[in-house]
DNA sequence: CGACTTATTCCAGGCCTTAAAGTAGGGGGG
DNA sequence: CCCCCCTACTTTAAGGCCTGGAATAAGTCG
């Protein structure tokens, strides 16, 4: 994932420690030889890398290969101990925090919700602070063990000195998210956006695994995507690439609640669903976006006896299958995932057909050889994420043991299954 | 440009000298320190690395800066005359080639127009191979001097083996042309989509250079874009990323020559708008190719006497501000440039006009950092853009002298301006 | 012409990766 | 139970690369 600026032979050796790092924190128990394979390194080079992560205890040896004759081969992974991350999913509708260890195996988590219509940006940070005491003290992880939180949220964030956050849809504007969790947390934090760390998850763990050119859809209360071009999350000039949702599907459409007319979210957003089923209904009833997740389930659920349901749902196909098929015309992936909590909800019972609409609108080169796909990981994944935030940063980093950092956890000891 | 897979000590040096080397070819005379600063190396190295490039006669010492007092600096700049390239254009009007020398000026060019609607592959390659010997002949350079042939096509490439074009709009279906040429002519040929080999040409030497990340528009019976990600041409997975032709704006609309509805070509390509604005005057006169260019400058010319041609054009700007919108929303440019030879006459015109309609469809924070602008170079650009092929492939290799070829080289004595 | 200033080159030093040679750690046979 | 075989891992010597500082080159200015 790091694209090396190697230009003295200490650099290289970062950018070789680096790669092998992350082949063996991707791709999980691995051999010397495959590292060296993976990464293009001479025996004695992964070895040397080795001993060196295995001293600062970043990776760690956990069994042997069966033999055939010979030597055992050693299987290396990332030590699970070597430290802790938080991912912090906020929400539209609620606040999840979670705990990881470096292997990215959940250790806690604390939930808080708020049906928000437009939230404070001081409130959210008192919920986000909460939420990272919450998990440390219930997970009995010593705080100097966390590397870094990392903050998912809906809307655009630019990355400048500090992230800044513009949420339209909780009312933000130019929100120094960052800047306000430093002051409460001392802890290294990163902020991005919500679909983008959805997409990380789903590309390290989930149904974007192992491909290098893919978009990932973050279908809900709103509709975005995070897009990996070679391999890592394309960001544009100031990091707000991806905003599918307010793409033009209908030019002098529908009004958005972004103020311009015939976007995307506009006729596939869960808001817009329930409401223009409510409109062939004849029925005007507030819905908060709290209820939107069973209102959206019972159309689904009634598509066959209620005339209205088939209808919306018919149109959320084709307007999908448009949106998605600009984004296989535009990006050419070689796979799309479809995640969020009403992507997966449509998926499961309508991919077939959103397939087909994205086939009748996409060019058939680029159609040909993309796979449409539902996401794997479930609702948890952004707050995940969020966590692959900082471990992201590490790891390009190589995991460079500043001294003092490294005598802190020198000398864990470490289960071997093997 | 170059992801370098560095793992050795050597291909530290390659890297660092293919970035210098970047540096010299894209920003002109440069000093050793300027190098240095640029690419992160010391004096020492970069002195060492111009040695070796001089000596191979990839790169020049042109003229001394003024000196205040010290010893002045030297300015280093590519060897023109270190080989040759040839860049093809196969327009869905003309086949246009064009013999550049290594600093990309242009020695000799070749035209054949074909007005064609169906283009027999075997045609369109003894055209090419009729264009190349001709532009040898006619600037007298040994043909073993050339360095590559670029070939710009309309239409899909995949670059597997051989590149493969599926141009559906010369009812081209996955025709080899890589591999035809190959049998016909003994240079290296590469081959890609005219869209890309434009925006490749503006990004080195027009409207988008210094950008990291921009749109380039190719605008004419077509529209199709090149997308440049971190100072790259994004490709996506089989090469064919950036068909913004194809994009949905109004589902269920137009039908488009692709088949499907609602296409962005169906409303902004010149076919389009030359038989709407029939439509309008109840005029239905078949236009060939050839003829849409001026049919659609007067109907530029006629809008603001002619109520049919305002409405076009009215409609014109709306649709295409809808389409760079999306653009901006999921690229996140710093610009766009509006080439080809529409999106030039309309930019020329309606620029401003299509900058707002762009502004109403867009989100606010990536249209208010986004550039929307004409394209600086001319009608040749994508030949142009076609003679960067070969060139991007050498000096990303550094121009390594592989001994046969330097031999032929060294020797060749240059003309120092200074 | 000489002093001064700044660019470029030379050189010793410190790292890095590699190939080759040695060492470690299992299996299997007698 | 010991010894040999096989394969994985480590050590070591060699060859390269970049850097900082010293030395040299090439102008300007008085």
């Amino acid at each position: 994932m790091p694209r090396p600026r190697t230009t003295t032979v200490r650099d290289l050796r970062k950018s070789n420690r680096s790669r092998a790092l992350w082949q063996v924190f991707l791709n999980g128990p691995l051999t010397r030889q495959e590292v060296g394979t993976l990464v293009g390194l001479s025996p004695a080079t992964v070895s040397n890398l080795v001993v060196a992560l295995e001293a600062e205890g970043v990776v760690v040896e956990v069994g042997l290969e069966d033999s055939n004759g010979g030597r055992p081969r050693g299987l290396l992974q990332v030590n699970p101990r070597y430290g802790y991350v938080i991912g912090v999913d906020v929400g539209e509708t609620a606040f999840l925090v979670e705990l990881f260890d470096f292997g990215l195996h959940m250790c806690a988590r604390h939930t808080s919700v708020t049906d928000m219509t437009v939230l404070d940006p001081e409130d959210a940070v008192s919920h986000i602070v909460e939420g990272i005491e919450s998990v440390i003290a219930g997970s009995g992880v010593d705080a100097r063990a966390i590397l870094g939180v990392g903050v998912a949220v809906p809307g655009l964030v630019e990355h400048r000195e500090d992230a800044v956050v513009h949420g339209q849809s909780v009312g933000w504007h130019a929100v120094p998210l960052e800047a306000m969790l430093r002051r409460r947390i001392d802890l290294p934090i990163l902020v991005d956006n919500g679909a983008k760390t959805l997409g990380q998850a789903e590309k390290w763990f989930g149904a974007a695994r192992g491909t290098d050119n893919a978009v990932i859809v973050l279908l809900g209360i709103g509709a975005g995507t995070c897009i990996i071009s070679n391999g890592e999350v394309y960001r544009g000039a100031t990091s707000s690439a991806g905003e599918w949702g307010h793409t033009t599907v209908v030019v002098g459409g529908r009004t958005c609640r972004c103020g311009a007319e015939g976007c995307l979210e506009a006729y596939v957003g869960a808001g817009a669903i329930a409401a223009r089923y409510q409109q062939l209904k004849h029925r005007h009833v507030a819905i908060s976006p709290g209820e939107l997740e069973r209102r959206i389930a019972a159309i689904i659920d009634a598509r066959d006896g209620d005339r209205a349901a088939a209808q919306v749902l018919d149109e959320t196909v084709t307007y999908l299958g448009a949106g998605i098929a600009d984004l296989v015309n535009l990006f050419n992936p070689e796979r799309v995932v479809v995640g969020g909590w009403l992507g997966q909800a449509l998926s499961d019972e309508l991919l077939p057909r959103i397939c087909e609409a994205a086939g009748r609108h996409a060019l058939h080169l680029p159609f040909s050889r993309v796979q449409i796909v539902k996401a794997d990981l479930g609702k948890d994944a952004v707050a995940l994420g969020g966590a692959t935030l900082p471990i992201a940063r590490l790891v390009t980093a190589g995991a460079m043991a500043p001294e003092q950092v490294g005598a802190r956890r020198r000398g864990q000891s470490v289960t071997s299954p093997g």
